[in-house]
DNA sequence: GTCTATACGCCGATAGAC
DNA sequence: GTCTATCGGCGTATAGAC
């Protein structure tokens, strides 16, 4: 590996660093309970200074973080599409997934659903409008019409499988359900789904 | 009416004027993004120091919506049970009263949903330890032994079942559902009361 | 390109006159 | 008890030395 090479990698592992050092913060207090000294400081970075070198404000870290996740979202999505034929599949391993993370990287799931990015990015697209909102839409739309999932708007089919989705994580994330998120994972895919099968 | 009972009356209607006035900015924009300048003119008071006459800090504001919101619920509640007797009843209740109140003061159900309270009241207890909710919880175990419901831990049937009703607020609030919401009430109380009645 | 020092604004909160 | 004036501090962001 050439020096270039070397200084481009470093360099982006100390925005990785940074990033990862706000997600946590973010996650635990709040955007506007993080300073930048904090994420300095979890971050392993000497000085404030240095991270305004990789970005330009507080508010790019959130907003980088913000599109990471929903990208990230939207790639696993494709993935999980291709893998699976049948809308219920598809759905099935989206859940999967968000269980994973929730006990993996509960950050990132306390960043989707208990922090309310529009206070600190309100120049975001709502969340209903990034691609993997819109894909789940999508899958639910292939459903009806492959006779899977009953005949409903395809948004109300989101709110009601998905309001059992987030909100278990939600409670498990918030300490009302005590177990792991994998303990709940297949009643509430029952639950879910129930919701919007054709019975 | 004597001058006394007048200026207490007075007195309690600033209060009223300066939480109603916080309570649509906090709404709107988040606490963190609603300064004491904002919360002063939008109540009409005139000099911020006036404000700090009957709250001590911006905190005890939210925290007194905080508190009169859930006891507000809790009371509700308490008369819903009073005025029907089996559970799926009283559940059906509480589902119009929420319902209701998004039409009518979404303000509150933003403060409730959308807002992360903890962010800005670190102190406050979690949710799921304020009166309402165990009221509600205690409705479902009701429902439970009596043979309503079916036999779920009753953490959650409120998981499944305020999933629905809470996401379906959710998604009227923040516009991806585009009626009010007395429009999704009759189809969301039918979801959301199958996923855990015994059927 | 790393670190010191600091500017600057905003906001929460108060002191004190009237 | 209403209003003027202002303080203190924090937090973001930058300028500039090395």
């Amino acid at each position: 590996m050439d020096q270039e090479k070397e200084d481009i990698q470093n360099e982006s592992e100390m925005q990785d660093e940074i990033l990862l050092a706000a997600l946590k913060l973010f996650a635990e207090k709040g955007y506007f309970n993080t300073s930048l000294i904090d994420i300095k400081d979890a971050a392993g970075v000497k000085n404030a200074s240095t991270v305004y070198q990789h970005f330009k404000t507080k508010q790019m870290i959130a907003a980088q973080l913000h599109a990471n996740i929903l990208d990230s979202l939207s790639v696993s999505i494709d993935d999980i599409k291709n893998k699976n034929e049948k809308p219920s599949e598809q759905l099935r391993g989206i859940v999967d997934l968000v269980f994973k993370l929730t006990d993996e990287a509960p950050d990132v799931l306390r960043f989707l659903l208990i922090l309310n990015s529009k206070e600190f990015l309100p120049d975001a697209k709502p969340l209903h409008e990034s691609a993997a909102i819109i894909k789940i839409i999508r899958i639910i739309e292939a459903g009806i019409k492959e006779g899977e999932i009953r005949n409903i708007a395809p948004q109300l089919g989101y709110a009601y499988f998905f309001g059992i989705i987030d909100n278990t994580l939600r409670l498990v994330l918030t300490g009302l359900l005590d177990r792991k998120a994998d303990f709940y994972q297949a009643q509430a895919w029952l639950a879910a789904w129930n919701t919007i099968a054709k019975k």
